[in-house]
DNA sequence: GGCGTATATAAGCGCAAGGTTATAAATCGA
DNA sequence: TCGATTTATAACCTTGCGCTTATATACGCC
């Protein structure tokens, strides 16, 4: 699987938006997705992880999963070419809007 | 379908990145896709239709498909707070380097 | 009107993704 | 050491996606 089709997931994002504001167990993370059991969040934190987009490190009986700070960068690498679409866009509906 | 699963296709990135170069029928499509057939291609610009990532407007018998502009905005919103992420990093590191 | 071209839809198929329950593996604590 | 806790994996099931072939629909041209 690559970063598109991770992260396409609603889960994942979800997943990914608790790690951005800190790093947590896979206790906390399961515990934050009441409608999934363990071994579901499990499975999509292993995602996460093959795709290079967490990272964990062992605390004991527990794993530590925290926000790769390069994996959503290769999304933003591909974006950045259309970048100009919307920002040319944008640019000509305020030119249009101050010639009025 | 929403626009993060329509971006994860690799064929529907392919057609986006041709839509980009210039707008172009639904036959020059399927003729920039040989492994895929007409049917496949066509099913593809419905998913990036419904999700807003291009539009149609009809030409005689022809389709002509254009990219729309704010269709990869949506991603590009998503993917912004955590920018600040991989650009950090990158400032520690250019730090470290410095230091040394 | 009738035929060829261009495009979309229908129906069916195989496969992979995501969910579940059950279980293994590792570590902690009494 | 042994039971409880934490996490990952196994096995299985269902659903949805993407592909194909076959067909419908719409338009251009003679």
């Amino acid at each position: 699987m690559d970063v598109f089709e991770a992260v396409a997931e609603p889960t994942r994002r979800h997943l990914i938006s608790l790690l951005a504001e800190r790093e947590r167990t896979a206790g906390e993370l399961v515990d934050s997705l009441p409608s999934l059991t363990q071994p579901a969040v499990s499975r999509h934190l292993r995602v996460l992880r093959e795709t290079g987009l967490v990272e964990v490190r062992p605390d004991g009986q527990r794993r530590i999963y925290a926000l790769k700070p390069d994996g959503l960068q290769r999304i933003d690498d591909w974006i950045t070419p259309y970048r100009r679409f919307w920002r040319d866009h944008l640019d000509a509906l305020q030119q249009h809007l101050e010639d009025e």
